[in-house]
DNA sequence: AGATGTGTTGACTAGTCGGTCAAATTCCTT
DNA sequence: AAGGAATTTGACCGACTAGTCAACACATCT
């Protein structure tokens, strides 16, 4: 049936993700890919049909990755704060190990990559939002539990506060990547956030 | 003295700041830029010495813009709730109105471009430092007048709560840009960030 | 051994990028 | 009217852009 596949796919698209990460889509050439990956271009689109297509990849990549950490973070096996304690842990955790690796505290790739091409190609805003209601849907599920064990008021709106604590996150790493400078989020994403899903007393 | 300056300069920042807020720095030209204010390249590079310093610009005509809204809006005789009332409204305003202008949800220009050139121009970084540190004075005058007349607890780090609602502002913004959508700022951000500046009972 | 299909190569487009520059134009001062 | 400085022009540059393609390499199948 052929020559076996080598990991050449899986190269380009760690490259990318790490290229894209840093700097931005637009600041970064399939030729930086390509050299960086050590790969020849025409392999590039013989695996690619362009770089949008790329992009797309690294983001199903990076989701699949967030995905099995998420599982485990957010079990229901778990107490419902718990697992925002470890979700803000792994995060802290996932940003320092980038930041020394790639030089810059880089935020999340959904957010920057999204900010950029939100106007500029449907297909990727599109894919964000899936993201982002995915990951959302964790926050909702322990939301409901905490409500189940009476810890918030029966009244709140959970999809409502979820999307809150979402946008919060999002905005805490946004401001990190600016500053490049994680102090804040270590001392203070973990409390914020309690302080906003809104414990009883 | 010589020929008066006409109103070249003023364009190619109005240009800009358009076509950046939208799409973004790197997918922008500087074709693009001078075609679309009607201006031939060479004058651009009259007026700036680099397309990085147009940025820079364009940033410093939006912070006075910002600024003279924000000095009246967060005037010292207004009540403290009603400053951030108006600010939301403010946000929400100039959002629909680029928003129809524009074609698109833009969210917020600073972080916009802060996210994308972080770690791409050290120079711009630091600008968007300075001008976040700005924005937050101002909330932080008006939590401080809270706090003195009693409506928020008296051991409140005004600096960290500042700079919560900062980032929450800006990771509300940053999600309406990528999901083109502006309804749940206008349903959530006024209540989202009462909530979070904690007012007693 | 030879056929078959996957994977790789690198030279090749055609157009765009940020930026330069010498010459031309325009307006103010004297 | 003449000088001089600010402004405008548009052709031009070398480097880079995303993407193409025909030839080649190689593992696996018959």
């Amino acid at each position: 049936m052929g020559r076996a596949p080598n990991n050449t796919k899986q190269k380009l698209i760690e490259t990318a993700t790490e290229l894209i990460w840093r700097d931005s889509y637009n600041a970064v050439s399939v030729d930086d890919i390509c050299k960086k990956a050590g790969v020849q271009k025409g392999s590039f689109y013989h695996y690619f049909p362009s770089k949008a297509h790329l992009a797309l990849e690294t983001m199903d990549s990076c989701m699949r990755d967030t995905k099995e950490h998420y599982d485990d973070i957010f079990s229901p096996t778990r107490d419902p704060l718990e697992r925002f304690k470890l979700m803000v842990a792994y995060i802290i955790e996932q940003q320092k190990e980038i930041q020394k690796e790639l030089g810059h505290v880089c935020g999340c790739p959904f957010a920057t990559l999204g900010s950029e091409l939100a106007a500029q190609d449907d297909a990727i805003g599109i894919r964000i939002t899936e993201i982002c209601a995915k990951k959302t849907a964790y926050y909702q599920s322990a939301l409901r539990d905490l409500m189940a064990s009476g810890a918030i008021s029966a009244d709140t709106d959970l999809e409502v506060k979820s999307k809150e604590i979402f946008s919060f996150v999002v905005g805490q790493l946004l401001m990190a990547r600016i500053n490049n400078d994680l102090d804040f989020i270590e001392n203070n994403l973990e409390n914020a956030i309690f302080n906003l899903i809104g414990l009883k007393t």
